[in-house]
This record gives C-alpha cells, sequence and structure tokens, in this order.
DNA sequence: ATTATAATCAGTAATGGTTATCATTATTGA
DNA sequence: TCAATAATGATAACCATTACTGATTATAAT
C-alpha cells in the first residue's frame, strides 16, 4: 500500500492555502511557495494541490471559467464571484442541506451535496463605477 | 460595427442544442453537427458555441471537472451530476431566486444570479450497483 | 548509524481543450 | 451582379494541467 511521507513543499503549500482567503490558482500558490522555495516545480504544486484536494484537506473551485482554483477552507460554504473583476469571496451565509432533498425527490438518484457560485458585481467594482460617471 | 450573418454551421449548431438534452460538449457538438456537415471544422464549432453563448441563445456549463458543457435551454433551472457516469441532468426544481438576495446582504455588492450543481449517484448507477452485490 | 525502500522532488516533455491566424468561401445589401 | 465583409476550414499556437525521468529525500528495518 501507498504510505504518505512527510514533505516541505507539500506544508508549505497547504500553509498557503490556509492562510490566504482568496482562493488561488495553482499558478498563484506557484508564485508564493516560490518565495520559501525558490526552485520548487509547479508541478510539484500541482500534484500536491491534487493529493491535498483527494485527501480532502483543501477543496477545488471551478468558477466558470479560467483556471481552476483552491480553498483552504473545507467547510460548506458559498462564493460569490465579480463579473468585473473576477475575485471569489468567501459568504458567510448558511449552507441550504435541505435543497439537496429537494432535488433528489425529482431525480431518481441519491443526492449528497450541491454547490453554488453567486454572481455579479463587487462593493470595490461598484464603487469604481459611481466614480467614472 | 460588427453585423451578424446567416450560417447553415451555426443553424446546424443551435439546433443540435435545441434538440439534446444531454449537454453535450463541443467535442459531441461536433460529433453531430458532421453528419450534417461533414468537413465542418471543430473550430468553426467552438467559434459558434461562443457566440451563441454571448448572444444569451445558449448556456455554458462548468460542472466541476472534465471540458465545458453547453445547454440549449437558457431558462434558469439547476443541474444534478452523476459522481459515477458523469452524465449531467436538469432538474424541474423551481429556482430559489430569493437566495440572491440573502446573499447580497452579506456580501457588500449586488448580486444578479446564482449557479447551483447537485452532485450525488443517478438511479441509473444505484441500479448497476445493485446488481453487483 | 547504515542501508533499503519507496515517496517525493525538479525539470521537462507531452497532452487536451480551446483559441487565434489566414487564405478562401458564403452571405448580404446596394 | 457585384463589392464589402462575416464566416469558414485547415492548421498552428496557446495555456492549464498531467505524465515522465532520473536524482533526492524521508521513513523503516537492520
Amino acid at each position: 500500500m501507498k504510505t504518505l511521507k512527510h514533505s516541505r513543499q507539500r506544508d508549505a503549500i497547504l500553509n498557503c492555502l490556509m492562510a490566504r482567503h482568496d482562493h488561488p490558482t495553482a499558478d498563484a500558490v506557484y508564485a508564493s511557495v516560490r518565495e520559501e522555495f525558490p526552485n520548487v516545480s509547479l508541478g510539484t504544486v500541482y500534484r500536491n494541490l491534487n493529493l491535498l484536494a483527494d485527501l480532502g484537506e483543501i477543496r477545488r473551485l471551478n468558477c466558470g471559467s479560467g483556471p481552476e482554483r483552491f480553498d483552504g477552507d473545507t467547510r460548506p460554504h458559498y462564493h460569490f464571484i465579480c463579473r468585473e473583476c473576477g475575485q471569489v469571496t468567501d459568504l458567510p451565509m448558511e449552507v441550504l442541506e435541505q435543497m439537496n432533498t429537494e432535488a433528489q425527490e425529482c431525480c431518481g438518484g441519491k443526492i449528497d451535496s450541491h454547490i453554488t457560485y453567486f454572481y455579479g458585481i463587487c462593493g470595490d467594482c461598484l464603487d469604481k463605477a459611481e466614480k467614472h460617471l
């Protein structure tokens, strides 16, 4: 069987994701980890991001376009994506678990979870738009 | 300004999406359109899928992994994705528009829509799993 | 401590989905 | 019918991600 070995690079990648809350792409994680390990490889970042996600220690986000993003917060929560600047932020609102049972009733299968992305314009971009009028 | 010209290929692509309800990938649309236009190019399919999506005549789906999918039904509705076979089906349930206002209250921006994907095991895959026990 | 092992690494090539380029063809309005 | 130009087919380029390689490192057994 395959036993997991400790790796400083993996630690750094996980720490990076726990520390920041902007849901970085693999490339952004790469840039961040490079400050500590100047010659870490991008492949290592991808390999460990996938490993950590498969282990359930981080989460993958597919926000509708562009590269995949990663989230160090594995608790179920919703995200808001600004159409203008593309930033992805957490929404401090309750997850509606009852939607799963409601959905299950009309699909003939077994539903265990759902993912929701909210779209709109963030506060910062609204402010900027106002100034340019 | 740029005026749209009619094209038989684009018609075929749109018809394909209106006719089927399995949310095909660009490649699947390509295969389908090729029956009518044997030497249509994959680039043409992509170009028109993007054009139609930008015009709001079809919708893009990002179901979490794998290539992008397209939906000829532009009315807001939810989708169910089977973790086992990967098929994407429509859910005939009401879209909870009030979630947008609820989400907006805790984000400081303007939210106009949300996208929800439900995950689980579809009826077909449940049946298969049962037979193999 | 020394060694055996297997996981992990850095570096790089390959892959797959998608987009851009360009010469040619098709559509449209005069 | 004809000129203007959008759209096409073919192909190359692009970008995010994955696979491969031989060298390195962490762990476990000696």
